[in-house]
DNA sequence: TATTTTTGACCAACCGTTCAACCATAAAGA
DNA sequence: TCTTTATGGTTGAACGGTTGGTCAAAAATA
């Protein structure tokens, strides 16, 4: 017979496995997974180090706990399950979104493209990408997440063929499209205040709507 | 007295450096620079690791000197201090240039990004880029060695101004252009065969201009 | 033989990880 | 109300392994 209930102790746990991440995520983004330590984490979040070890089994464990939260978390926002089906009138809100998944989570994405650049921590951790940021595939173990925004923009533009004319390139449109999306990501990633953000996303909606 | 000359040591040495440096570029920007061991460089250069340090005081060093020269030869690639002017018609001739020397340096490319994505690291390298591609401080010690394409391009996009109407807002389409070019270069670091980038390329041209 | 190159065993430091021992809590028993 | 007790939280010393770096000795060269 437990002392404390159950859900007193999952709840207290899941708390401190959170506060957990958040450090971790902040100290493996600014340092580098590999230049991060234990002790780092362990002591910015006030807990000995081998209490680590009570809510993750190894560093690998942690960085792909953090991984597969971060994702969810963004799949979540887009909520791209509801429909998957992106309009002319939701464009805008779109790319409004996705400015701001970048600029909420930015020690994620930092993280995120330090890892898809590094060819050995790509195939030991599974986090594939050919194209990062649009498509991102992660698994751990038997369990298998998996972030596709590039079928919901493929669709996006081949629609977009029936309203412009015959000289009209989809593939080049939607190729100009996530460069400057992954150009914007890059940029917003490194400078957090920029007074002329809303310009710029406007010139991105009105380039590629 | 030396059995040999001092030409002729010289040159040994600087072709063993030469080659202790590729190896590591390589083996820094796949496993990321923590990740990375003396180790597993002197093994790949067909040399003991003791050797290592008759020609690089640390593995600290080794990547200045690596960084640095990748600076140089992206320097000495775009020849900048000839002119320093970008004329209209230069301008498609730069963006093949990015283009080339993208493909070329694709290990020094991925590691810069890794590189200046971390702080701890920028900051103890002193990797300095508030705007990573277009801009790259890079001293050691007593040298200072800076890479700066901004001028030339701020200085493009103002003249700009003059063909164009009282509309036209040069902060905004450099902006964008800074943005397609760094979305450009993390597509084409990850991506190396892309049969459409001739098309991409002359897009981007056809923006710009 | 004089000089430089090259080696690999060796070292201290640090890393991730383990574990036996304590601590805190709250229900149960007196 | 006070003590007991069971349970999981928490600690930090200790461990094995790896790393960057050193150095005395050997090999190579002209």
């Amino acid at each position: 017979m437990s002392p404390r209930t159950q859900k007193q102790f999952e709840e207290i746990r899941e708390e401190k496995r959170a506060l957990i991440m958040d450090v971790a995520l902040d100290h493996f983004a600014n340092a580098g997974y590999h230049a991060a330590t234990i002790n780092h984490i362990a002591r910015h979040a006030g807990i000995s180090k081998g209490l680590m070890y009570n809510y993750f089994d190894s560093k690998e464990a942690l960085l792909e706990a953090i991984m597969k939260r971060s994702v969810m978390e963004v799949y979540e926002y887009f909520d791209l399950n509801k429909d998957g089906y992106l309009s002319e009138d939701e464009f805008d809100f779109f790319i409004r979104k996705i400015s701001a998944v970048l600029r909420n989570k930015r020690s994620f994405w930092r993280l995120f493209f330090q890892l898809v650049l590094q060819n050995e921590v790509r195939e030991k951790f599974s986090v594939l990408s050919s194209n990062p940021l649009i498509k991102m595939e992660f698994f751990t173990g038997e369990e298998k997440f998996l972030l596709d925004i590039s079928g919901v923009i493929t669709d996006y533009f081949m629609r977009k063929r029936e309203t412009r004319g015959p000289d009209y390139d989809p593939i080049l449109d939607m190729n100009m499209f996530l460069i400057t999306l992954k150009g914007y990501a890059i940029t917003r990633i490194y400078i957090d205040d920029d007074e002329d953000d809303e310009k710029t996303i406007n010139r991105i909606i009105e380039l590629f709507k």
